[in-house]
DNA sequence: GCCAACGTTGGC
DNA sequence: GCCAACGTTGGC
């Protein structure tokens, strides 16, 4: 399955993410449980998008799931969950919102219609054109 | 910096 | 269990 992960570049860019390499990092902070019951259904190898939002608002990055929903290290409520990633690679070109609005193919996604969703599924055909759009 | 959308909280 | 108030996110 395909995913999306959507982060502040200021507070963890995709450059962030490429230096922890292959040891990847937890997926950690996120408090909505809409996002929480998305990642509990990742798989290790599932891939997913890198998505700088508010001044870049692009897909800028492939990420790849090692580590199931596990409990979030940053808090000790344990209603919160988060899996790790690693880093896989870059797109060649970043792919920015303006553009998937502007795709009729990418007009369901849920960047789309559902702004604020920090955790997103990703259907198959959406990664398609997604990586098309990137030259990736 | 503003505001719309949405999720969460808490009083009743 | 409903709903108003409030806080947060993120696009513009």
């Amino acid at each position: 399955m395909y995913w999306l992960f959507k982060s502040e570049p200021n507070a963890w860019s995709w450059d962030d993410q490429v230096a922890k390499g292959d040891t990847g990092e937890e997926w950690d902070g996120v408090r909505n449980y809409q996002a929480r019951n998305i990642m509990r259904q990742m798989e290790i190898g599932d891939l997913g998008f890198f998505y700088h939002s508010q001044k870049e608002k692009s897909v800028v990055g492939i990420v790849e799931i090692i580590a199931p929903a596990h409990p979030d290290s940053t808090t000790n409520d344990d209603r919160w969950e988060c899996v790790d990633i690693k880093a896989v690679r870059a797109l060649k070109n970043p792919v920015t919102l303006a553009m998937c609005k502007s795709d009729p193919r990418l007009a369901d996604m849920v960047l789309v219609k559902n702004t604020r969703l920090s955790v997103q599924p990703i259907t198959p055909a959406e990664w398609d054109v997604i990586l098309e759009l990137g030259n990736s």
